[in-house]
RNA sequence: GCCGAAGUAGCUCAGCUGGUAGAGCAGCUGAUUUGUAAUCAGCUGGUCGGGGGUUCGAGUCCCUUCUUCGGCUCCA
């Protein structure tokens, strides 16, 4: 008997070579059912595998990541057996699982396939599914696979099993398709209830432009047809918040073929809130403790050959500025860090000096590659909320925590609930290829796990993941339809003080280097502002929307009363303007709601008398009327409940 | 940068197998003076992304280039 350890605790015994399955089966047949794999002692294996000996054990289903991992690798499968039947003499690259599903490469050897043929390609994968073939697993040796797949003539799986060794390799069979593949699956294809293949797209085999070119068909699958059926509307809810099209629609910004690719004109609304997140940091970080700085956009070459920038990006950026002056060479500036290293080095330092905290709302250009451009996400001119921390390693544990405390300050006032902080450190295998002490490593990896608990942050350690300078910690937030974005980022650096020669007087009168710290809690205001919209779909906070109110007179007879309780408002610091156009009521409310001002005021004659305004909110209706005094004592407690800076003193 | 798809009025889109462009919204003008998601009428507006070609004739076919979108690769 073995003793199989659950996640609860509790141990039960079972015979050796039990299976997850089994031991599923003994605790309640719906939950064999929906069992996809299994997590045996931290690996995640088949369901169907034999436990030999004690063993923790969670079993996975469509709710764990990793079951629906397993479930999605599987329809992999499943999708190219389909393809096998519909394509004689197709060639298989890999199909792994993704983020969202899973896709297959093949080789259709000069044929093509089109989104067109998906339901007869969907419709072949439901009638194999629907078999309840089981994945079978079996090893082989090196030479049988070659075998195997000389005969077949199936080159790619020949090139990788090249690179596998002998007594490790397994082939998986469900129906008439056999993969070499290492696993695990799900015990049999009736588990996927639901599939729909999503798009086709050329990829490199081995990702490779040298490479022959695939052709990649990505799809995903379901356990229940509901759940394809809520993943669809998913992505219409998705396509619906996208910024590129809400920031035309509220004219927050544009792009113009003129001015060139990746470079965002900032429109007066777009600018307002961008501006209003400006000066929220600028306040937040003047209470703890930051100067603020401001450096050129461009400088001269010499700047980046001592970061090291110039050797490593040179030809890839946008090619220098020249001058009348012979030689001389003036680059864009690809980041704000080096110029600040400049005004650390303008002056001596002593450790009592430190932190010293540069920051920057810095303008970066860089040549992004053409295709790699994506609306206000990625671009080619963007301004980084960047700060420098100059400090001793003794101070980076107490730095981190500040920076956080920042970072999630601005996450509550726009309303980001659920985020993880993910801490990249060195690869403990090879440590050599990290610039700085060993020593000074262990100290702020640890530095940054200790912050990270000390508030709290829910932590997913990534090693081999951190940078050659050093280690770091980035916010992956989730918005409000469940997708994940990366945004704030705190990056230790050992490589630019020690290329910029920076130093400090220590207690001992001796010269040290200081550690530097790189962060962003935006990240870019771009690329935030885009994760703002499609986070609150274009119904900005309070505090941020561009026009927190608008008033509407019942017709052009109130317009001078609009005008005044617009003034007002000015007066208390809100922004309200007012529509004077000669439109009916309905008309004015209906455009107001599609352009989501928070606050519509009808005014008419019944306001004009009693000196007060008819609030309708946003998505909500009418909340009956007010004085203007109240609604702006409303509007203001709304605001200061959403941001409040002196929390972080 | 690579592969694939697309580009028609300010916006969203229609325009079959080639016969010199349409709608709705927006805008303008006029009428209407209006009470919680679209008042009515009229009008303006496009060298069909740019360049070249085939043709008697090109939005439509071919070449080229730019941009956008979906991926790949990349992200100091």
């Amino acid at each position: 008997m073995i003793n199989i350890t659950l996640p609860d605790g509790s141990v039960r015994q079972y015979e050796s070579g039990v299976t997850a399955i089994d031991i599923a089966k003994s605790i309640s047949e719906g939950l064999a059912r929906n069992v996809l794999s299994a997590e045996v002692n931290g690996e995640v294996i088949d369901a169907t595998r034999s436990i030999t000996s004690d063993a923790t054990l969670k079993l996975l289903t469509w709710n764990d990541e990793q079951g629906k991992k397993t479930m999605w690798h599987s329809s992999a499968h499943l999708m190219a057996e389909a393809l096998e039947e519909l394509y004689p003499g197709i060639k298989f690259g890999i199909g792994p699982a993704i983020e969202n599903g899973f896709y297959y490469d093949v080789d259709l050897n000069g044929g093509s396939i089109s989104s067109e043929d998906f339901p007869t390609i969907e419709a072949k994968m439901k009638e194999l599914a629907k078999r309840k073939s089981a994945f079978v697993r079996t090893e082989v040796s090196k030479a049988d696979a070659i075998a195997y797949f000389t005969e077949k003539g199936d080159e790619y799986k020949l090139d990788l099993l090249k690179d596998l060794q002998d007594g490790t390799i397994t082939f998986y069979q469900q129906g008439n398709f056999t993969d070499l593949c290492r696993g695990p699956h799900i015990p049999d294809t009736e588990r996927i209830k639901a599939i729909k293949l999503m798009n086709v797209a050329g990829a490199y085999w081995k990702g490779d432009e040298k490479n022959k070119q695939l052709t990649r068909i990505y799809g995903i699958t379901f356990t229940k047809p509901t759940e394809l059926d809520e993943y669809l509307h998913l992505l219409e809810e998705a396509k619906k918040r996208d910024h590129r099209k809400l920031g035309k629609e509220l004219e927050l910004f544009i792009f113009s073929e003129k001015v060139g690719q990746g470079l965002p004109l900032w429109l007066p609304k777009g600018t307002a809130l961008r501006e209003r997140l400006v000066d929220y940091l600028k306040r937040a970080q003047a209470a703890t403790g930051y100067v603020q700085v401001i450096t050129p956009h461009i400088a001269h070459k010499d700047l980046y050959v001592t970061s090291g920038h110039y050797d490593k990006y040179g030809a890839d950026s946008f090619q220098p500025i020249r001058t009348p002056q012979e030689g001389e060479e003036f680059f864009l500036k690809p980041m704000n860090c080096p110029h600040h290293c400049e005004i650390y080095k303008a002056k001596p330092h002593s450790y009592k000096d430190l932190p010293v905290r540069l920051a920057e709302f810095g303008t970066v250009y860089r040549y992004e590659q053409s295709g790699e451009l994506h609306g206000l996400t990625r671009v080619r001119g963007f301004t980084q909320d960047d700060a420098h921390i100059f400090c001793r390693q003794d101070q980076v544990k107490e730095e981190f925590v500040k920076v956080i405390d920042l970072v999630l300050m601005i996450f509550k006032a726009l309303d980001f609930k659920d985020y993880t902080a993910q801490i990249s450190l060195r690869d403990p295998e090879n440590k050599a290829k990290y610039i700085g002490s060993d020593e000074n490593w262990d100290k702020a990896e640890r530095s940054i796990i200790e912050a990270a608990e000390e508030r709290g942050l829910n932590t997913v350690v990534e090693l081999g993941e951190a940078a050659f300078y050093g280690p770091k910690l980035d916010f992956m937030v989730k918005d409000a339809i469940g997708r994940k974005w990366q945004l704030g980022t705190i990056q230790v650096d050992y490589n630019l003080p020690e290329r910029f020669e920076l130093e400090y007087t220590g207690a001992d009168n001796a010269k040290h280097r200081p550690v530097m710290i790189h962060r962003a809690p935006f990240g870019s205001l771009e690329r935030f502002v885009a994760v703002l919209i499609e986070h609150c779909a274009g119904i900005f906070p309070l505090w941020l929307a561009p026009e927190q109110a608008v008033i509407l007179p019942i017709s052009d007879k109130f317009n001078d009363y609009a005008k005044k309780v617009s003034n007002l408002l000015k007066n208390s610091d809100i922004r309200a303007a007012v529509d004077e156009r000669a439109e009916r009521a309905g008309k004015k409310i209906r455009d107001a709601e599609l352009s989501r001002v928070p606050y519509m005021l009808v005014v008419g004659e019944k306001e004009e008398q009693a000196g007060t305004v008819a609030v309708r909110k946003h998505g909500e209706g009418d909340l009956g009327t007010m004085s203007i005094e109240e609604f702006a004592d409303k509007i203001n407690s709304e605001v200061n409940s959403l941001i409040n800076i002196s929390e972080l003193n």
